[in-house]
DNA sequence: GTAGATATGTCAATATAGCTGACCCAAAAC
DNA sequence: GTTTTGGGTCAGCTATATTGACATATCTAC
């Protein structure tokens, strides 16, 4: 063992609270754009995953959200009104539905992520290379830990 | 520019979406300790903000959290009201409070960060130290992006 | 010493995002 | 043909946040 300070309860404190404000500054960015359309951080967080996988059914949302169908109803219902995304009958099995955004989603979607990009860009931009793809290694081991 | 291919629109997606998971899967650790004392994720917050600030004043913590003081308020008079904390009168200017972990306190915040330090400190043990170490190095950038 | 600013506390109403539990229908699987 | 799965919905509740108004104590500046 050298010098693995980072292991010490004190720095793993520290990192849990880091992390909780990385994640809400990295959602807030957006919050102006998403009240002129009446929606909330819930809807942000769905229409990203849409976008990120298009197609996708209504459990695999709810498995990455990890909400209850209910609560994802309310907001699927919302964007579905606002003409954001549309459900389609799933070709192979019909009981599934999968979600697109359409037209008007891909733009809101489009507005919504140039405003969050910037922290995550700039924090890149300032950043060496080997830096960013290590932070991507460990975020991704906190994740599946 | 040589492979910045983390500068790309598809990749910043990406590390938007696991920013999230990141933050929800860390914070849901703890969740049944906490329903154990009627607490949730906002109390698990100031508990562990005071236990890594001990003696912070109210206002503080409004700028560490922010949140409103009258959300605040609720919060921390659950917390008196467990006998999990107490406010002291500021020494120098008595209109401050500051607060502090009490006995109670401090045994419920161990308990909660045993069960939430397992993640990080497995995703830690399982990278090397340069790669913890950058990773500290981006997370803090885009703190403060 | 008084006026104004600051730190905190509190009441009331509302919004957002989640939950549990119950129940329905259509389609697929057996 | 019965059971299981995927999805939708109603109703009521909880947790966490908001806005706005107002109260009190204490400090600062004049």
């Amino acid at each position: 063992m050298r010098d693995l300070l980072y292991l010490k309860d004190d720095q793993i404190k520290d990192f849990i609270e880091e992390i909780f404000y990385a994640y809400r500054e990295t959602y807030s960015d957006p919050k102006k754009i998403l009240k002129k359309y009446s929606f909330g951080t819930a809807h942000h967080r769905a229409i990203h995953l849409i976008e990120r996988h298009e197609g996708l059914t209504v459990s695999e949302l709810l498995s990455r959200l990890k909400i209850t169908k209910q609560s994802l109803n309310r907001v699927l219902r919302d964007l579905i009104n606002n003409k954001t995304i549309i459900l389609k009958k799933g070709e192979v099995d019909s009981r599934h539905r999968q979600i697109f955004l359409n037209e008007k989603g891909k733009k809101l979607f489009e507005e919504i992520f140039l405003e969050q990009k910037k922290r995550i860009y700039n924090a890149f931009k300032n950043s060496d290379s080997d830096s960013v793809i290590k932070f991507k290694k460990v975020l991704k081991k906190i994740i599946n830990e």
